[in-house]
Parts: C-alpha cells; sequence; structure tokens
DNA sequence: GCATATAATTAGCAGAGCTAATCATTAGAG
DNA sequence: CTCTAATGATTAGCTCTGCTAATTATATGC
C-alpha cells in the first residue's frame, strides 16, 4: 500500500508539472519566432537523426499520415525540408532536412538548452542530480508508454 | 565546469523527454474522446481552484485574452463552465466550473493517473524514488520558469 | 461630464489536427 | 502477363487553437 502511495503521489505531481512544462515549451517556442508547434520541434529531431517517409514519420509522431503530410509541406515551403523520392519504389517519398532546417534545430536547441541551463544553475548540486536522475527515469517510463501508445519512439 | 557538464547532461534529456511527454500528453487526450487539447486540461486544473476572469487565466496560460475567451466559449458551450459577470464591476466576468465541468477534470485526472501509476508498478523502488525526487524538483524549476516568462503559475 | 483606461469580445487570418476520398505505384493471383 | 489488391502520399473539407487589430461595455479621473 505504501508504495500505490508513491505512485499516485507521482501522477499528481506528473499532471502538475507537465502541463505547465507544455505550455512554458509552447510560450517559448512561440516567442522564438519562427512560427514552429511543440510537435515540430520533436518532428526535427527525429528528422536531424536520418531521413524518413511520412508514414513513418506518423507513427513515431502519434498523428494521422495526412497531418504529417502538411507538416512536411510547410517544412518545405520555409526551406527546411526537401522531399526526395525513394528511385527504388517510387511510392515512398523520404523527407530530408536541408542545411538551413539543421540550423534552425540546433538554434532552438540551443536557445532552449541555455534558459534551461541558466535555471539550472542555481539549484543545488544534490537537486540538479535529483533533477536528473528523475529524468533519466521518466525517459525510460515515457519510452514504454510511446510503446504502449503504439507511437514507436526512434530517438537514440 | 564539472557542473556545468551535468546541467548540459539535464538540459539534453529534458529535450528528449519533455517532447515526447507532450505527444503522449496530446494523443491519450484526443484518444479520450473530449476534444480538449493539452492546455484545455490545465485551463480546467486552474478554474477547479477557484473562479478567475479572462485577463488572469490568459496570463497564468501564456496566451492572449482573445484566445482565453474563445478556450472558455467553448468550455461554455459544451456545459463545462459558465460565464459569471461581477456585480460591482461589471467589466468582469468571473468563469467557473459547472458540476459537469468538475466531473469532467476528475474523470480524465483519474485516466491519466491510472494509466501513469499502470507504468509506475513495474519500476523498482529506487526509481520510483527518483522519478518522485526528479518532479519535485523540475516542479519548482518550472514555476520560476513561468515567473520569468511572465506566466505566474498560481497553482498551489 | 466627458476623455481615457480597462475587460471582454468580435472579425479575420494562419496553422495543426481529423476523416474520407483520390492518385500513383507496386505486388500478386490467375 | 495482365488486371486487381494493397500500399504510400496527397487533396478536400472540416474543427479548433493561436494570433493581431478593432469594437463594445463599463469604470475612473480630471
Amino acid at each position: 500500500m505504501e508504495k500505490n502511495q508513491t505512485h499516485q503521489d507521482i501522477a499528481q505531481l506528473f499532471l502538475q508539472v507537465i502541463p505547465l512544462t507544455g505550455r512554458l515549451f509552447a510560450l517559448q517556442l512561440r516567442r522564438a519566432g519562427y512560427g514552429l508547434a511543440p510537435g515540430h520541434f520533436r518532428l526535427l529531431m527525429l528528422l536531424s537523426e536520418h531521413p524518413r517517409n511520412i508514414t513513418e514519420l506518423a507513427e513515431k509522431q502519434g498523428v494521422s499520415a495526412p497531418t504529417m503530410s502538411n507538416s512536411i509541406s510547410m517544412l518545405v515551403d520555409r526551406g527546411w525540408a526537401q522531399r526526395v523520392r525513394n528511385p527504388t519504389d517510387r511510392r515512398y517519398v523520404l523527407i530530408e532536412l536541408t542545411d538551413e532546417g539543421c540550423a534552425l534545430l540546433r538554434d532552438i536547441q540551443q536557445t532552449l538548452q541555455d534558459g534551461l541551463t541558466e535555471l539550472c544553475r542555481s539549484l543545488p548540486s544534490e537537486e540538479c542530480q535529483a533533477f536528473h536522475n528523475g529524468l533519466q527515469v521518466m525517459l525510460s517510463v515515457m519510452r514504454r508508454a510511446a510503446e504502449k501508445a503504439g507511437i514507436t519512439e526512434g530517438l537514440p
């Protein structure tokens, strides 16, 4: 029973912190002025690993294929990605980041990272450590959740 | 220099785990079938504390007043909230949850909580503890971030 | 008592999500 | 070999969440 108590506490904390964090993430991204939605940041990260096709991206992102197709069109229109038809099976369209797309991702990552690093700076080192450990557990938990939800995670 | 290394690690982990978590959160909410966006969940939580006016909600949520007005209209149309004019200053509109709105929030909270509790069940107890500690630090960090970003946080 | 400030809404736009329908290409059965 | 399935991507048409600019209603203050 004691352990279930902890699980409840975790769930309650989680439901407080995640929506807040999500709002902040969206807000920072909006203020950065690139017109990127929160989901597109992850999309850029997926593409930065290696080119992928629409269907795979849609699955990994947990959205429908038409939605992904539109998102990619947006990235292409802005010069951040390009469509490449697979010559051996011409049904497939491989999406790859352009140099500008890579630069954009690096830029946004750097901005967000700087902000967070700044926030961590005033943290006592044991809290820093706790944050770090907690994030590691959270990542593994969320990866299992992703698997269960059918959105194959796919980041290294 | 060693501490900055930790900060970097934290930031990188954070940028991996938060977008993934956000996608999962949005997906679960979409699949729950209430037609709620991730931000609306937090909005319901804010309203469940006590009634607030549009401007205050917009600030706390980090969106513009017109956007908040529209979101509230949606909640009202679906019977989850109601507008009440403040009689002493009739410019203000206080938004309060209806009983249906409270029930909806409880319902969604329960669903999300159950899913997370289930995921935690298979976690070794020290990882559970690490997750819990990490979330506490994260909450305090995000509250400071919210303050810096000008979205006064306001949850207890 | 009238100008100004404040709270909320409306108008009008872009973009992200959906389903259903369509187009292009490949794979497979006869 | 051809003609039907299946598969991948897109288009069409909708809803909803964001935004800014403009409008309406109410209070405040000189």
